[in-house]
DNA sequence: AAAAAAT
């Protein structure tokens, strides 16, 4: 009984798509497989977040395939596409790409990719001969609209991928010139591990009366992930690094940096140091970010060591070890991040290094992102020679027995010629030299040990409906300045807290706020400050006419 | 404060 409600086969999903999953091996739907089929979201637009690696691309690409076939038995000829993808990085939107392609294919269905470093003229005749499907990355798909080799007018349903990311400020342009070109009448549906609340906002914009789908219950985002965080100091941060990855000697890990430099600076320390690793970032060229990628896929790298590009999306099989080397950014990168392990139903590992000044902030995030870590001392060099000695010595046990005439002779000669010590002192150094050497730590034992500071003094929240006055606020686009990063900037330049922030508004371009009445005027004069760390930024800040009260936002 | 995305 059970079964029958589980399988795909009740859920009303296409024939030929049904055959499809069953040769893959897709028995069962996922959660979020199950949830956006259900049959009161029927051509409806959608919001949707589900956990990272728990099935989203087969979820919509069930999605499209309902929307676009209908009951028709298979996909029609090919022409201008019926569906189109966006993504945030070149690689994600490649992969989309083949797994559509396998998901459809066999209905029929023609995908295609269109993302930078590629060849546009290729792109432009695969077009041009016609797909059903257009997967691609946003500066790429407007370059492609621009010169009349993309025609978005029959597109029926959009999917943004890592909808979040996409509506954030960096992306809205293009996407914006991207939604233009694409027929008003569609389906929009968006889809993220992570959908924070100002963007369910801004969403809005971008759909019609669309149905929220939260396929994760809150909590569970990391239910297949054990984290654990390491306090370092920030000149030891490397080799912290070296002794997690010797310690936990993953088959395969994906070690995040904050920058570019960082990641090459990291990727070529840890090579030197004798770890199989490579590095990934967008200033490759697509060629190396493509190789960097097939090193680790096919194990003749163990360690990818990236930027923010492939936090996302990216379903790299058996990695066993996230480290965020430097913190992320924000509790939404934090789960992106990490979602590369524990996929699938599989466990995973992921490890953060943070300063003590860092602690704090990585506290803050775990909590917004629901999720648990222990922190725990950084594994010694000592530590690690221990469990490098221990498996020397299992080692030799299992191989003394099998030893053959011709090596025993072998051995033989040796301790002829020195003393036993000295010939296993010896091999002993060998061994250890094929591994890379653990880092005494000094300074970051002596950070650990210290008593953590308080947190800067918090006010104390007021109760009960407040007076409030309405701010708009806009910041040049150029600047890239993004109103999810706006507020908490504000609330530091102009010294209130966020209780005495009301409700919230995003639009495209502007932002519009309540703060408390009586913080208002001090807000105000503080917030306009030119600030010296942004120059050359221009803050729009606009005191509406209207005060009027409003319910304070339970803390 | 920072990454990505067009040539």
């Amino acid at each position: 009984m059970i079964d029958s409600v589980m399988s795909f086969a009740t859920l009303g999903i296409h024939p030929a798509l049904r055959r499809t999953l069953d040769a893959r091996g897709y028995d069962e739907p996922t959660p979020v497989q199950r949830e956006v089929l259900a049959e009161g979201l029927a051509g409806r637009d959608l919001l949707v977040s589900s956990r990272t690696g728990s099935g989203k691309t087969v979820a919509f690409g069930l999605l499209l395939a309902d929307t676009l076939l209908g009951e028709a038995p298979a996909f029609g000829p090919a022409g201008a596409p019926l569906a189109l993808v966006i993504a945030p990085t070149r690689e994600l939107a490649v992969q989309v790409q083949r797994e559509l392609s396998w998901l459809l294919g066999d209905a029929g269905g023609r995908v295609l990719s269109t993302v930078g470093g590629m060849e546009p003229r290729r792109e432009a005749r695969a077009l041009a001969a016609g797909t059903h499907v257009v997967v691609g990355t946003p500066g790429r798909l407007r370059d492609h609209i621009d010169r009349k080799n993309l025609d978005l007018s029959d597109v029926r349903a959009l999917v943004l991928d890592e909808a979040d990311e996409m509506l954030d400020m960096g992306f809205r342009e293009e996407l914006e010139a991207i939604l233009g070109a694409a027929p008003g009448e569609r389906r929009t549906m968006l889809f993220s591990a992570t959908l924070p609340r100002p963007i369910l906002e801004l969403a809005k914009a971008y759909t019609h009366d669309a149905a929220r789908v939260a396929a994760t219950p809150p909590g569970e985002a990391h239910a297949d992930i054990a984290l654990h965080g390491h306090v370092v100091a920030q000149r030891e941060r490397e080799h912290a690094l070296v002794n997690v990855l010797r310690a936990q000697d993953p088959a395969r890990a994906l070690v995040f940096c904050a920058t570019r430099e960082g990641a090459h600076h990291m990727a070529s320390s840890l090579s030197e140091r004798g770890f199989e690793a490579v590095g990934i970032a967008g200033d490759l060229t697509q060629g190396e970010r493509t190789r960097a990628l097939k090193l680790l896929r096919d194990g003749r790298a163990r360690i990818l060591v990236a930027t923010d590009v492939a936090a996302r999306g990216l379903d790299l099989p058996g990695i066993e070890l996230v480290v965020h080397a430097d913190i992320p950014r924000d509790a939404q990168a934090l789960q992106h991040r990490s979602g590369r392990t524990g996929r699938a139903g599989k466990k995973g590992r992921a490890v953060f290094l943070a300063t003590p000044a860092e602690r704090f902030k990585m506290e803050r995030m775990l909590k917004m992102a629901g999720a648990k870590a222990e922190w725990l001392p950084v594994p010694t060099a000592e530590e690690i020679r221990a469990r490098d000695e221990e498996r020397l010595a299992a080692d030799v046990a299992t191989l003394a027995g099998e030893a053959s005439e011709e090596e025993l002779a072998a051995a033989k000669r040796l301790l002829e010629a020195r003393a036993p010590l000295t010939v296993a002192a010896a091999l002993l150094r060998r061994e250890r030299a094929r591994l890379p050497a653990a880092e005494e730590l000094p300074e970051t034992a002596r950070v650990a040990r210290q008593v953590p500071r308080a947190e800067s003094p918090v006010r104390t929240k007021r109760s009960g409906p407040m007076e409030a006055v309405w701010f708009r606020i806009g910041i040049g686009r150029e600047k890239n300045a993004d109103p999810k990063w706006m507020l908490p900037l504000l609330c530091r330049r102009g010294d209130v807290t966020r209780s005495e922030i009301g409700k919230i508004l995003i639009f495209p371009r502007e932002t519009r706020f309540e703060v408390a009445a009586d913080a208002a005027a001090a807000f105000e004069a503080k917030a306009r400050r030119p600030d010296p760390k942004m120059p050359g930024v221009r803050i729009d800040l606009v005191r509406e006419e209207k005060a009027r009260p409003v319910k304070r936002p339970r803390p």
